[in-house]
DNA sequence: AGATCATCTTGACAGCGTTCAGATGAATTG
DNA sequence: CAATTCATCTGAACGCTGTCAAGATGATCT
């Protein structure tokens, strides 16, 4: 034996430090596993496991299961901004097609993830406050809902208050139609509307139906 | 010893079998742990526990830890389809009061049973059907939210599809605003609008946020 | 070179879901 | 009434989990 070698982990890079970037590692092993094999089946041994380390390892990088687990929900979370810009970008058109397309977009998000949409639902819930920057970044997806509001004239800029209440509202709708639209009880009304996608789009437009008229 | 009683237990009504209604037990003392102590603290053993059985007992009702959490949720369906017709009955008025009220109702029961309310979801969501009798039953919170939609004029009775879509629709707004409303960070806004009850009627006038004008 | 210090491993603990062999005792049969 | 049946409940065991304390490792700093 001349080299005492890491033990052999298929990770692709090469590791510079004690055992590499470990961190990182540990939360793409933790979102790999929800993707794969959904929320349920994570467990801390399972993702140091998969990461090639000692069950012990990932308490040197998070305090907590649930710490490792918030960190997958805010890297999802930056994964929702992108979608969304990418979708905004996509589609140009009026406002109004934009705005739909934002919805479309978080809830194709959903769908496509729904385990670690889930995994950051809960995260969104267990912070007592949403962390900072959530808010904040200029790119964030809570940005980009609330520009889009204001852009449309749904709220107006000066007014904080109806401009919050109007990204949250549309919020809500959009979290709901992500949570419920894939339930299996719906196939057939998405097959009556010509597609799921229609589906999700009346869904959104129609969300209007506590507004009396 | 001439008696071989039963293990003390605080249960309150005699026991007329072997143990007592065990099934009705363990329901009920799942729901209790669930409100009182969160639905991540709800264990089998912790049920069997406080329903004063050994920790295998539970596998002669409950072929499962998750269907004994799924007839929980389904008496928590029951108990929400009671609070929405306890509450239509309360308001009478006009059929927009009345579906706005149906709108707060479902939001209050979720807010009062938070934990209750999630696992309710995650029984829909893991059934790749829901039971039957949820959308049969002429009491069923389905039905109550259906019929009022017809009532109210947002979907002829005669197009099936249009009431189905109207009332997933209207669920959907009512489910996000249920999971997201109770968040902390929306706590500054209750307070402009006047209170929480405000904010949720607010909430449920503007879900059309996404419907062009 | 030697010391420092973050990093990782080993081994242990209690608690979990689940199973299975056996005890208990109410209901049924002769 | 006595014997049997059968659902119900217990006790002990399995492998898994999250977490922690003590020790090994080895990169970095002086």
């Amino acid at each position: 034996m001349t080299d005492t070698l890491p033990p052999e982990t298929d990770a692709p890079e090469n590791r510079p430090y004690h055992h590499g970037d470990l961190r990182r590692a540990l939360i793409e092993a933790a979102r790999v596993i929800i993707v794969r094999d959904g929320a349920q089946a994570l467990s801390l041994r399972g993702v140091a496991r998969e990461a090639g380390v000692s069950p012990a390892a990932p308490y040197h990088h998070f305090k907590d299961k649930q710490e490792l687990v918030l960190a997958v929900g805010k890297l999802g979370f930056e994964e929702l901004g992108e979608a969304m810009e990418v979708e905004i970008n996509r589609i140009g058109g009026t406002v109004n097609d934009r705005i739909t397309a934002i919805g479309v977009a978080y809830v194709l998000f959903a769908r496509d993830n729904p385990a670690l949409y889930r995994l950051m639902y809960d995260c969104s819930r267990n912070m007592e406050s949403l962390p900072p920057e959530m808010h904040e970044k200029e790119h964030s997806a809570y940005a980009i809902v609330r520009n889009a509001m204001i852009e449309a004239g749904r709220a107006s800029a000066d007014n904080d208050i109806d401009v919050e209440l109007a990204t949250v509202a549309a919020w809500c709708v959009a979290h709901g139609i992500a949570e419920m639209g894939g339930f299996a009880q719906f196939a057939p009304l998405k097959q009556a509307l010509g597609g799921e996608l229609n589906f999700y789009r009346e869904l959104l437009l129609r969300s209007g139906n506590f507004q009396p008229r």
